[in-house]
RNA sequence: GGUGAGGUGGCAGAGUGGUUAUGCGUUCGCCUGCAGAGCGAACCUAUAUGGGUUCAAAUCCCAUCCUCACCUCCA
């Protein structure tokens, strides 16, 4: 049987399955390169890479492209606060998102097209439209004219009359109509560029509908990003790339929901919004992936201490299973640890297929970890148990994209002669010195645990 | 106001008609030289409200209330 994947498209509203026929190509919105990432971007991404991981350990090509946006208006006005150039601001920016991302374990995509690197593409695509009637020149820029596209609003099921009379649009007397969004924005102001109609920048929308073509074709499998991105940037993708080349432009359309702090959206805005660098700081990133992992994709999560914490305890119960399986000993029976890794696979892999439900999948994978801690709790647990249930755990590990913390050859032979030495100590009733050993082992962040026959020893990620 | 998504125990989070998962938490035990970690058991009489359909509803239908998001830049 062929199992597929199936994810929630916001166009159909419904769920399709995802074609894995060949090499799935995915395009995610990236962010805006003027300002530190917050949790709510790391959400987004983390979930995207996830999914990435997931396909690709299905045995699928991904092709993933996440652009930069860095040529925009908040980056100017950044840039003239500080008195640089508005390219000195975004490649700062690049710079702190690859410090947080890399940390988050997040995979490169293939790509990560910058806005600025891609004029020319843009400037055919705005000329392809104004040759076909699509956009028209006035005054302040090129515009899309969004009455000629009928389909508008099928993205966000909005219709045009509510949105104009919505009257939150601005009124900008040089425009045909109240909706049409601008293509290029003509400008004197550093950055700009030459066009065929005048010196300008890009419109925001026009950089995705560019750089996704170019890199993934006309017609490509997920385009997603934040849900806050369904209207007007999703939607006004649709049109421009949907007119340019008369074919439907994503097949899915794949929406993550916000991170809120109370219950309201973390955005700059609100001043409400924790950067990655603090909450790494704060939680680490195995953590923080468990965190926004451990919601539907879909729904919106809350950031706070409590699940924080929660998924802080449920990470250490994944070191200690992790590390009591490489130390397991002992050979015998290895029918249950065979029926416990098919379950759980069978398990982990059903909760992602259905719409990629990380919540359900993280229980499939919690459950695993739980019942070979109650192995070792028993004392039941064998080596020959342990090389067949390590591999699944290490698969979901990476599926996750979490990462246990190892250790060198030589930090384990001393932790090995530390705990031959305490051993020889508490033999002796000598526990005082020997606490001090347990105590000198934990400030390399190794905890130890006494079994009945044998003391074995977890490394533990510093976390707060 | 329009559109969309939701309202399940202290918290998180499943379940789309038929013994109300599961996890965190709390309590009590076990284990231990002690501790940590781990394990076990118990607990919180949970399904927004009001109707309806049905032998049976968290699950289907109707109404109401509430929350969030989008309708302006936003992951």
């Amino acid at each position: 049987m062929v199992v597929t994947l199936k994810i929630f498209d916001t166009q159909s509203s419904s769920e399709k399955d995802l074609d894995t026929s060949d090499i799935i190509r995915v395009y995610l919105c990236g962010v805006t390169v003027y300002d530190e990432s917050h949790v709510g971007h790391a959400r987004t991404i983390i979930v995207f890479d996830t999914l990435r991981r997931f396909l690709e350990s299905q045995g699928h090509k991904v092709n993933f492209v996440q652009n930069f946006t860095d040529v925009d208006d908040k980056i100017i006005d950044r840039a003239q606060k500080e008195g640089v150039p508005a390219s000195e601001i975004s490649q700062r920016y690049i710079g702190r998102y690859f410090e947080d991302f890399d940390k988050l374990n997040i995979i490169r995509a293939e790509h990560l097209p910058k806005a600025t690197e891609h004029i020319n593409q843009m400037l055919e695509l705005v000329k392809s439209l104004v040759d076909k009637d699509f956009a028209y020149v006035s005054k302040n820029g090129v515009y899309f004219s969004v009455s000629k596209f009928k389909e508008y609003g099928k993205l966000s099921k909005k219709k045009t009359e509510e949105l104009i009379s919505g009257a939150r649009v601005e009124v900008d007397e040089t425009k045909h109509e109240p909706l049409d969004f601008a293509l290029w924005k003509f400008s004197d102001q550093n950055p700009n560029w030459d066009s065929p109609w005048g010196k300008g920048r890009p419109g925001w929308h026009i950089e995705c509908s560019a750089m996704s073509i170019k890199y993934l074709g006309e017609n490509f499998e997920i385009h997603g990003g934040g849900n806050d991105l369904i209207f007007p940037h999703h939607e006004n993708e649709i049109a421009q790339s949907e007119s340019h080349t008369g074919k439907p432009f994503a097949k899915i359309w794949m929406h993550v929901g916000m991170v809120t702090m109370d219950n309201e959206k973390m955005a700059k805005s609100v001043g409400n919004i924790k950067i990655v660098k603090d909450s790494l700081n704060e939680w680490g990133p195995n953590v923080l992936r468990l965190f926004c992992l451990s919601g539907h994709y879909s729904k919106p999560i809350d950031y706070s201490e409590e699940p924080l914490k929660e998924n802080l305890t449920k990470w250490r119960q994944v070191e200690n299973c992790y590390y009591e399986l490489l130390s397991a000993e002992g050979t015998g029976d290895t029918s249950e640890a065979e029926k416990l890794v098919s379950d759980t696979k069978q398990e982990f892999e059903d909760a992602l297929n259905n719409n990629f439900s990380t919540s359900l999948g993280l229980g499939a994978f919690f459950k695993l970890v739980k019942e070979v801690n109650r192995l070792v709790a028993t004392e039941s647990l064998t080596e020959s148990m342990s090389k067949i249930i390590l591999p699944q755990l290490e698969s979901m590990l990476d599926i996750l994209g979490l990462k246990v913390q190892k250790m060198t050859e030589s930090e384990i032979t001393s932790i090995k002669d530390l705990i031959n030495k305490r051993e020889s100590l508490r033999k002796e009733n000598k526990y005082e010195e020997a606490d001090k050993i347990r105590q000198q082992i934990s400030e390399l962040g190794v905890t130890l645990v006494d079994h009945k026959s044998r003391t074995t020893w977890v490394k533990q990620e510093k976390i707060g």
